[in-house]
DNA sequence: CCGATACTGTCCGTACACGGATCATCCGTA
DNA sequence: TACGGATGATCCGTGTACGGACAGTATCGG
Protein backbone atom coordinates (compact mmCIF):
# COMPACT_ATOMS: atom_id res chain seq x y z
CA UNK A 1 0.00 0.00 0.00
CA UNK A 2 1.57 3.37 -1.04
CA UNK A 3 5.25 2.77 -0.56
CA UNK A 4 6.68 4.93 -3.00
CA UNK A 5 6.40 8.79 -3.14
CA UNK A 6 4.31 10.30 -0.14
CA UNK A 7 1.22 10.86 -0.51
CA UNK A 8 1.35 14.32 -1.46
CA UNK A 9 -2.39 15.22 -0.64
CA UNK A 10 -3.78 16.20 -3.98
CA UNK A 11 -5.23 19.59 -3.29
CA UNK A 12 -7.33 19.84 -6.70
CA UNK A 13 -9.27 16.49 -5.62
CA UNK A 14 -10.11 18.41 -2.15
CA UNK A 15 -13.48 20.01 -2.38
CA UNK A 16 -12.89 22.26 0.25
CA UNK A 17 -9.65 23.62 -1.90
CA UNK A 18 -11.31 23.99 -4.91
CA UNK A 19 -14.38 26.26 -3.14
CA UNK A 20 -11.84 28.50 -1.70
CA UNK A 21 -10.59 28.73 -5.27
CA UNK A 22 -13.35 29.41 -6.24
CA UNK A 23 -14.26 32.54 -3.48
CA UNK A 24 -10.90 33.53 -4.65
CA UNK A 25 -11.95 33.73 -7.96
CA UNK A 26 -15.15 35.75 -7.44
CA UNK A 27 -13.15 38.06 -5.07
CA UNK A 28 -10.69 39.45 -7.80
CA UNK A 29 -13.43 39.73 -10.31
CA UNK A 30 -15.52 41.57 -7.93
CA UNK A 31 -12.75 43.56 -7.22
CA UNK A 32 -12.18 44.31 -10.92
CA UNK A 33 -15.67 45.02 -11.76
CA UNK A 34 -17.55 46.44 -8.62
CA UNK A 35 -14.48 47.87 -6.92
CA UNK A 36 -14.02 48.46 -3.15
CA UNK A 37 -17.07 50.90 -2.03
CA UNK A 38 -18.46 47.64 -1.30
CA UNK A 39 -17.83 44.38 -0.74
CA UNK A 40 -20.31 41.49 -1.92
CA UNK A 41 -21.09 40.83 1.72
CA UNK A 42 -21.99 44.47 2.13
CA UNK A 43 -23.90 44.43 -1.12
CA UNK A 44 -26.07 41.38 0.30
CA UNK A 45 -27.15 43.05 3.10
CA UNK A 46 -27.91 46.50 1.11
CA UNK A 47 -30.26 43.40 -1.55
CA UNK A 48 -31.95 42.26 1.42
CA UNK A 49 -32.84 45.52 3.37
CA UNK A 50 -34.29 46.80 -0.39
CA UNK A 51 -36.76 44.00 -0.10
CA UNK A 52 -37.41 43.48 3.14
CA UNK A 53 -36.94 46.58 5.23
CA UNK A 54 -36.73 47.00 8.80
CA UNK A 55 -35.64 43.39 9.14
CA UNK A 56 -33.09 42.89 12.58
CA UNK A 57 -29.86 41.65 12.50
CA UNK A 58 -30.52 38.55 13.33
CA UNK A 59 -33.41 37.31 10.97
CA UNK A 60 -30.79 39.17 8.27
CA UNK A 61 -28.06 36.70 9.81
CA UNK A 62 -30.13 34.25 8.96
CA UNK A 63 -31.32 34.64 5.43
CA UNK A 64 -28.32 35.63 4.16
CA UNK A 65 -26.27 32.98 6.17
CA UNK A 66 -24.30 34.87 7.89
CA UNK A 67 -22.91 34.91 11.83
CA UNK A 68 -24.87 37.31 14.05
CA UNK A 69 -21.29 38.72 15.31
CA UNK A 70 -20.08 39.29 11.41
CA UNK A 71 -23.89 40.92 10.75
CA UNK A 72 -23.52 43.07 13.35
CA UNK A 73 -19.80 44.26 12.31
CA UNK A 74 -20.84 44.47 8.92
CA UNK A 75 -24.03 46.59 10.02
CA UNK A 76 -22.40 48.79 12.40
CA UNK A 77 -19.38 49.73 9.19
CA UNK A 78 -22.06 50.32 6.62
CA UNK A 79 -24.66 52.59 9.01
CA UNK A 80 -21.04 54.81 9.75
CA UNK A 81 -21.26 55.45 5.96
CA UNK A 82 -24.74 56.52 6.02
CA UNK A 83 -26.00 53.42 4.14
CA UNK A 84 -28.41 51.85 6.24
CA UNK A 85 -29.92 53.20 9.49
CA UNK A 86 -30.77 51.20 12.81
CA UNK A 87 -33.67 52.08 14.97
CA UNK A 88 -34.56 50.16 17.76
CA UNK A 89 -37.72 48.42 17.70
CA UNK A 90 -40.55 50.34 19.86
CA UNK A 91 -42.60 46.82 19.87
CA UNK A 92 -39.19 45.32 21.40
CA UNK A 93 -35.96 47.05 22.67
CA UNK A 94 -33.48 44.00 21.88
CA UNK A 95 -34.07 44.54 17.92
CA UNK A 96 -33.13 47.36 15.75
CA UNK A 97 -35.11 47.67 12.50
CA UNK A 98 -32.80 48.23 9.94
CA UNK A 99 -33.40 50.29 7.04
CA UNK A 100 -31.52 51.77 4.06
CA UNK A 101 -30.91 55.41 3.45
CA UNK A 102 -31.00 57.06 0.19
CA UNK A 103 -27.10 56.86 -0.06
CA UNK A 104 -27.31 52.89 0.56
CA UNK A 105 -30.22 52.57 -1.77
CA UNK A 106 -28.28 55.16 -4.74
CA UNK A 107 -25.16 52.83 -3.79
CA UNK A 108 -27.11 49.43 -4.23
CA UNK A 109 -28.72 50.64 -7.95
CA UNK A 110 -24.95 51.75 -8.99
CA UNK A 111 -23.50 48.77 -7.98
CA UNK A 112 -26.14 45.97 -9.30
CA UNK A 113 -24.85 45.97 -13.29
CA UNK A 114 -21.25 45.31 -11.96
CA UNK A 115 -22.69 42.58 -9.82
CA UNK A 116 -24.51 40.52 -12.09
CA UNK A 117 -21.61 41.10 -14.35
CA UNK A 118 -19.17 39.31 -11.85
CA UNK A 119 -21.58 36.50 -11.38
CA UNK A 120 -21.21 35.59 -15.51
CA UNK A 121 -17.43 36.77 -15.40
CA UNK A 122 -17.09 33.82 -12.91
CA UNK A 123 -19.51 31.65 -14.81
CA UNK A 124 -17.67 32.33 -18.08
CA UNK A 125 -15.23 29.40 -18.41
CA UNK A 126 -18.78 27.31 -18.38
CA UNK A 127 -21.50 27.01 -21.49
CA UNK A 128 -25.06 27.61 -20.53
CA UNK A 129 -25.91 24.29 -19.69
CA UNK A 130 -22.59 23.72 -17.61
CA UNK A 131 -23.22 26.87 -15.88
CA UNK A 132 -26.96 25.72 -14.72
CA UNK A 133 -25.67 22.28 -13.74
CA UNK A 134 -22.80 24.01 -11.40
CA UNK A 135 -25.39 26.19 -9.46
CA UNK A 136 -27.69 23.24 -9.47
CA UNK A 137 -25.47 21.11 -7.77
CA UNK A 138 -23.91 23.74 -5.09
CA UNK A 139 -27.52 24.23 -4.38
CA UNK A 140 -27.79 20.78 -3.12
CA UNK A 141 -24.13 20.99 -1.20
CA UNK A 142 -25.43 23.36 0.56
CA UNK A 143 -28.90 21.78 1.28
CA UNK A 144 -31.26 24.78 -0.61
CA UNK B 1 -40.35 47.53 -17.05
CA UNK B 2 -40.20 45.70 -13.48
CA UNK B 3 -42.64 48.24 -12.25
CA UNK B 4 -44.03 45.35 -9.39
CA UNK B 5 -42.29 43.76 -6.95
CA UNK B 6 -38.59 44.95 -5.70
CA UNK B 7 -35.86 43.28 -8.28
CA UNK B 8 -34.88 41.04 -4.99
CA UNK B 9 -31.75 40.26 -5.58
CA UNK B 10 -32.05 36.26 -5.31
CA UNK B 11 -29.71 34.80 -3.74
CA UNK B 12 -29.65 31.55 -4.54
CA UNK B 13 -29.19 32.64 -8.30
CA UNK B 14 -25.92 34.28 -7.38
CA UNK B 15 -22.85 32.07 -8.04
CA UNK B 16 -20.59 34.10 -5.13
CA UNK B 17 -23.54 33.81 -2.47
CA UNK B 18 -23.24 29.88 -3.71
CA UNK B 19 -19.72 29.82 -3.25
CA UNK B 20 -19.72 31.44 0.21
CA UNK B 21 -22.24 28.99 1.27
CA UNK B 22 -20.45 25.95 0.06
CA UNK B 23 -17.25 26.95 1.84
CA UNK B 24 -19.44 27.93 5.54
CA UNK B 25 -21.11 24.02 4.67
CA UNK B 26 -17.10 22.87 4.03
CA UNK B 27 -15.45 24.44 7.60
CA UNK B 28 -18.86 23.66 9.70
CA UNK B 29 -18.12 19.52 8.77
CA UNK B 30 -14.23 20.39 9.26
CA UNK B 31 -14.81 21.59 12.56
CA UNK B 32 -17.03 18.32 13.51
CA UNK B 33 -14.64 16.20 11.85
CA UNK B 34 -11.46 17.25 12.11
CA UNK B 35 -11.73 19.71 15.11
CA UNK B 36 -9.82 23.01 16.07
CA UNK B 37 -6.29 22.14 16.36
CA UNK B 38 -5.45 22.63 12.58
CA UNK B 39 -7.70 24.29 10.07
CA UNK B 40 -7.70 23.48 6.44
CA UNK B 41 -4.95 25.83 5.51
CA UNK B 42 -2.67 24.81 8.16
CA UNK B 43 -3.28 21.36 6.98
CA UNK B 44 -2.95 22.34 3.92
CA UNK B 45 0.52 23.85 4.63
CA UNK B 46 1.84 20.74 6.50
CA UNK B 47 0.39 18.85 3.46
CA UNK B 48 2.38 20.68 1.07
CA UNK B 49 5.53 20.68 2.80
CA UNK B 50 5.02 16.75 3.92
CA UNK B 51 5.68 16.33 0.19
CA UNK B 52 7.94 19.20 -0.38
CA UNK B 53 10.21 20.30 2.35
CA UNK B 54 12.37 23.29 2.38
CA UNK B 55 10.09 25.50 0.06
CA UNK B 56 9.66 29.19 0.97
CA UNK B 57 7.04 30.88 1.70
CA UNK B 58 6.58 32.67 -1.91
CA UNK B 59 6.06 29.13 -3.59
CA UNK B 60 4.16 28.31 -1.10
CA UNK B 61 1.75 30.86 -1.60
CA UNK B 62 1.73 30.20 -4.94
CA UNK B 63 1.03 26.84 -5.10
CA UNK B 64 -1.81 26.81 -2.15
CA UNK B 65 -2.84 29.89 -3.88
CA UNK B 66 -3.09 31.81 -1.11
CA UNK B 67 -1.68 35.71 -0.34
CA UNK B 68 1.69 36.21 0.96
CA UNK B 69 0.74 37.59 4.12
CA UNK B 70 -1.27 35.23 5.28
CA UNK B 71 1.15 32.76 4.48
CA UNK B 72 3.50 34.63 6.84
CA UNK B 73 0.60 34.57 9.46
CA UNK B 74 -0.17 31.11 9.42
CA UNK B 75 3.55 29.85 8.95
CA UNK B 76 4.65 32.17 12.23
CA UNK B 77 1.58 30.54 14.05
CA UNK B 78 2.70 27.07 13.11
CA UNK B 79 6.32 27.30 14.24
CA UNK B 80 5.06 29.08 17.64
CA UNK B 81 3.55 25.96 17.86
CA UNK B 82 6.54 23.42 16.81
CA UNK B 83 4.44 22.49 13.58
CA UNK B 84 6.96 23.60 11.13
CA UNK B 85 10.25 25.47 11.54
CA UNK B 86 11.73 28.22 9.81
CA UNK B 87 15.78 28.46 8.61
CA UNK B 88 16.89 31.08 6.23
CA UNK B 89 18.11 29.56 3.11
CA UNK B 90 22.19 30.28 2.67
CA UNK B 91 21.72 30.27 -0.80
CA UNK B 92 19.29 33.43 -0.58
CA UNK B 93 19.57 35.05 2.77
CA UNK B 94 15.85 36.49 1.63
CA UNK B 95 14.00 32.88 2.17
CA UNK B 96 13.13 30.99 4.58
CA UNK B 97 13.30 27.15 4.47
CA UNK B 98 9.81 25.92 5.32
CA UNK B 99 10.20 21.92 6.92
CA UNK B 100 7.76 20.24 9.17
CA UNK B 101 8.64 19.24 12.70
CA UNK B 102 8.05 15.77 14.04
CA UNK B 103 5.13 17.06 15.82
CA UNK B 104 4.37 18.54 12.13
CA UNK B 105 3.88 15.06 10.69
CA UNK B 106 2.26 13.43 13.63
CA UNK B 107 -0.36 16.41 13.48
CA UNK B 108 -0.81 15.72 9.81
CA UNK B 109 -0.73 11.73 9.61
CA UNK B 110 -3.28 11.90 13.06
CA UNK B 111 -5.98 14.16 11.08
CA UNK B 112 -5.84 12.80 7.36
CA UNK B 113 -8.55 10.55 7.77
CA UNK B 114 -10.56 13.10 8.53
CA UNK B 115 -10.03 15.40 6.80
CA UNK B 116 -10.67 13.33 3.88
CA UNK B 117 -14.22 12.60 5.67
CA UNK B 118 -14.52 15.81 5.17
CA UNK B 119 -14.64 16.09 1.61
CA UNK B 120 -16.92 13.32 1.31
CA UNK B 121 -19.32 14.54 4.20
CA UNK B 122 -19.26 17.80 1.91
CA UNK B 123 -19.87 15.75 -1.27
CA UNK B 124 -22.45 13.59 0.54
CA UNK B 125 -26.07 15.01 -1.14
CA UNK B 126 -24.48 14.24 -4.59
CA UNK B 127 -24.27 10.94 -6.50
CA UNK B 128 -20.81 9.58 -7.36
CA UNK B 129 -21.15 11.14 -10.81
CA UNK B 130 -22.34 14.21 -9.64
CA UNK B 131 -19.50 14.76 -7.58
CA UNK B 132 -17.15 14.42 -10.04
CA UNK B 133 -19.04 16.46 -12.74
CA UNK B 134 -19.22 19.33 -9.64
CA UNK B 135 -15.36 18.82 -9.30
CA UNK B 136 -14.55 19.13 -12.49
CA UNK B 137 -16.80 22.43 -12.96
CA UNK B 138 -15.07 24.00 -10.25
CA UNK B 139 -12.21 23.39 -11.71
CA UNK B 140 -12.64 24.75 -15.24
CA UNK B 141 -14.08 27.67 -13.31
CA UNK B 142 -10.63 28.51 -10.94
CA UNK B 143 -8.31 28.15 -14.34
CA UNK B 144 -7.09 24.90 -13.07
C1' DC C 1 32.08 47.45 -9.27
C1' DC C 2 27.76 49.91 -9.15
C1' DG C 3 23.26 51.25 -10.01
C1' DA C 4 18.66 49.81 -11.63
C1' DT C 5 15.61 46.23 -11.09
C1' DA C 6 13.36 42.35 -9.29
C1' DC C 7 12.27 39.51 -5.58
C1' DT C 8 11.33 37.68 -0.38
C1' DG C 9 9.35 38.53 3.61
C1' DT C 10 7.26 41.86 6.97
C1' DC C 11 4.03 45.24 8.63
C1' DC C 12 -0.25 47.89 8.66
C1' DG C 13 -5.00 48.53 7.76
C1' DT C 14 -9.44 46.68 6.50
C1' DA C 15 -12.93 43.16 6.26
C1' DC C 16 -15.08 38.79 6.83
C1' DA C 17 -16.06 34.60 9.82
C1' DC C 18 -17.23 32.04 13.86
C1' DG C 19 -17.51 30.28 18.80
C1' DG C 20 -18.35 31.54 23.49
C1' DA C 21 -19.49 34.67 27.13
C1' DT C 22 -22.34 38.48 28.59
C1' DC C 23 -26.19 41.64 29.07
C1' DA C 24 -30.78 43.38 28.38
C1' DT C 25 -35.16 42.29 27.17
C1' DC C 26 -39.11 39.47 26.32
C1' DC C 27 -42.42 35.89 27.33
C1' DG C 28 -44.77 31.77 29.07
C1' DT C 29 -46.12 29.75 33.09
C1' DA C 30 -46.70 28.64 37.72
C1' DT D 1 -46.86 38.76 39.27
C1' DA D 2 -42.60 36.84 39.68
C1' DC D 3 -39.31 33.86 37.81
C1' DG D 4 -36.85 31.00 34.55
C1' DG D 5 -35.89 30.17 29.95
C1' DA D 6 -35.52 31.97 25.31
C1' DT D 7 -33.94 35.62 22.36
C1' DG D 8 -31.42 39.90 20.15
C1' DA D 9 -27.32 42.16 20.17
C1' DT D 10 -22.66 42.91 21.76
C1' DC D 11 -17.88 41.87 22.99
C1' DC D 12 -13.66 39.19 22.93
C1' DG D 13 -10.43 36.13 20.92
C1' DT D 14 -8.66 33.63 16.97
C1' DG D 15 -7.92 32.89 12.17
C1' DT D 16 -8.14 33.70 7.37
C1' DA D 17 -7.71 37.04 3.33
C1' DC D 18 -5.76 40.74 0.61
C1' DG D 19 -3.75 45.29 -0.94
C1' DG D 20 -0.08 48.55 -0.33
C1' DA D 21 4.10 50.18 1.63
C1' DC D 22 8.49 48.87 3.16
C1' DA D 23 13.40 46.83 4.13
C1' DG D 24 16.76 43.73 3.03
C1' DT D 25 18.77 40.85 -0.49
C1' DA D 26 19.92 39.16 -5.07
C1' DT D 27 20.98 39.83 -9.83
C1' DC D 28 21.79 41.70 -14.17
C1' DG D 29 23.61 45.32 -17.24
C1' DG D 30 26.92 48.61 -18.09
Amino acid sequence: MDQLSAPSFDLLAAPGHLIRRAQQQHQARWAELVGSELTSVQFAVLAKLATDPDTDQNTLAGTLSIDTSTVAEVCLRLAGRDLIARRRSEADARRYRLHLTARGRAALERHTPAVDAVGEALLAPLSERERATLMRLLRRVIGA
